[in-house]
RNA sequence: GGCCCUGUAGCGCAGUUGGUUAGCGCGCCGCCCUGUCACGGCGGAGGUCGCCGGUUCAAGUCCGGUCAGGGUCGCCA
């Protein structure tokens, strides 16, 4: 039996017989020659089958003209012919003449969606949607970004750990805790891995890092905002200040977007019209309220009480750094301690900021690292400044009784990357299956 | 959660100052078509107009509520 083979591979065999198995994109039947577009996860290519006539010139109705004929777009096969490279074919400039089809699966021949669907309804049927080459080539991507960083951490030394997803109590606010039934007591779902990634820290692993869901119970509805998600984190030992940690940050986007255009360039460019840029280092880096005197200049005065930034401000920022330094990321520096977390480390005699940052890609936030507080006098002091009482933390507290290194590392979501990388307009698209506020399904 | 917008056939949409058989394109079904490749031609089926209530002689159209979706802000990754 002739073994399968993918239809990318097709163009580059010579002609003869061969084997391949898809789902049907087109079927063309016409009296006396049919075709059909077959699709596999690799590409698509076009099956013909002249129909053969009886000594008066009458079309016969026979196989696999019949089954062709029965098919419906969707439907499953596997087909055996004889590959034959014609000029005639427009896609490829290749063709299959049928000996066989096999029907392995028949498809509903009206699908609930098209190609031009609202998201939601592509959701609601999101394995037809996802037989889209560009859906595909986004989970392909994926995989490659993430094979990249991967690869940039093991042979740094890095150990992956696995960190859990049920905790006691929450590890950033509590508002947005999702809460589970746990035997007789509750369990909360991990908002991040902070904690535990810090904890490696004080066991001496030195650099870890992990790729793994978080969960958020935010009632958010904005395009980049999703209750569950993926979430790149690294944390790392023996750091100056935060500025250790964005040299990090920065060397892996470079490894993840080398590798992403290395090997899916052209088709991005093919299926997205995105032009892939690897970022130059270092990134440029701006003060947070240097940022927001830059932007005033602009005449976009941030509308807010606070030290932070806002949505239009990030844009703003970003629009700026493009011109300026053509670049598409930016670390915006030293956030206010006021509206950063206890555990970012604030400036030797400057209280008011803390070593930390935010990362901005296309005008999105990214990421938000920072050089952790490892001295637990100093850290008990800012949670209390914070409103939390120390003795609600814990467990945290002790990590950092018994001796722990300086460190920081950043947390990155994975589909806010991808989103900004092929500039879709949703997480939604990027996300193999997305879970919002009112979408747990399927 | 706040504000704004949208729900009409499987999908994308139109539907006038409220007016009697709710249209168009794609898809689907049937017939025709020697090579198509966005194939083409002819014919056909398919709709409790998101849901509940109200105003009116009459509601897809106006009003209230509700559900769902989109945008944006807050919040963040």
């Amino acid at each position: 039996m002739t073994s399968r083979v993918l239809i990318k591979d097709l163009s580059a065999q010579d002609d003869g017989p061969v084997s391949v198995s898809g789902w049907v994109d087109t079927v063309r039947d016409q009296k006396k020659v049919q075709f059909v577009v077959l699709r596999d996860e690799s590409g698509a290519v076009q099956l013909v089958n002249p129909r053969t006539t009886d000594a008066d010139g009458v079309v016969v109705a026979d196989e696999p003209a019949t089954t062709i004929s029965a098919l419906s777009q969707g439907s499953f096969i596997t087909v055996t012919g004889d590959l034959k490279h014609d000029e005639r074919v427009k896609l490829g400039g290749i063709e299959i003449k049928l000996a066989s089809v096999e029907v392995k699966s028949h498809a509903i021949a009206e699908t609930p969606i098209a190609a031009d669907s609202s998201l939601d309804k592509r959701m609601d049927w999101r394995f037809l949607d996802l037989r889209n080459p560009k859906q595909n080539l986004i989970f392909r991507i994926q995989t490659t970004f993430e094979h990249a960083l991967r690869t940039y951490w093991v042979e740094r030394d890095f150990i992956e750990i696995h960190t859990p997803k049920l905790m006691a109590s929450a590890s950033e606010s509590r508002a947005e805790l999702f809460e589970v039934d746990y035997f007789d007591t509750k369990a909360y779902l991990a908002q991040s891995p902070q904690f535990f990634k810090q904890m490696a820290q004080s066991a001496g692993l030195g650099k870890v890092f992990e790729i793994a869901p978080a969960f958020r119970a935010d009632p958010s509805f904005t395009s980049r905002h999703a209750t569950e998600f993926t979430s790149i984190d690294a944390e790392i030992s023996w750091i100056d200040s935060h500025e250790d940690v964005m040299k990090l940050h920065e060397e892996l986007l470079v490894a993840g977007f080398s590798a992403v255009k290395a090997k899916h360039g052209d088709e991005i460019t093919a299926l997205f019209d995105v032009e892939i840029t690897v970022p130059t280092t270092p990134f440029p880096r701006i003060p947070l309220a240097e940022a927001k005197e830059i932007v005033k200049q602009r005449g976009y005065e941030v509308p807010r009480d606070d030290d932070d930034m806002d949505p239009e401000g990030e844009r703003q920022i970003a629009a700026y750094v493009k011109e300026t330094y053509d670049h598409e990321f930016v670390f915006l520096t030293d956030y206010a301690s006021s509206i950063r977390p206890f555990y970012h480390m604030r400036h030797e005699g400057e209280p008011g900021l803390t070593k930390s940052y935010d990362l901005i890609f296309n005008g999105t936030e990214i990421s938000t690292g920072a050089q952790r507080e490892h001295r637990v006098d100093v850290l008990i002091e800012q949670a209390t400044e914070k409103g939390l009482e120390p003795e609600e933390l814990g467990f945290y507290l002790d990590f950092f009784r018994y001796g722990a290194p300086t460190h920081g590392g950043f947390g990155m979501g994975l589909a806010r990357v991808l989103m900004l990388m092929l500039h879709q307009a949703s997480i939604r698209e990027v996300t193999y299956l997305f879970r919002g506020p009112t979408r747990l399904l399927p």
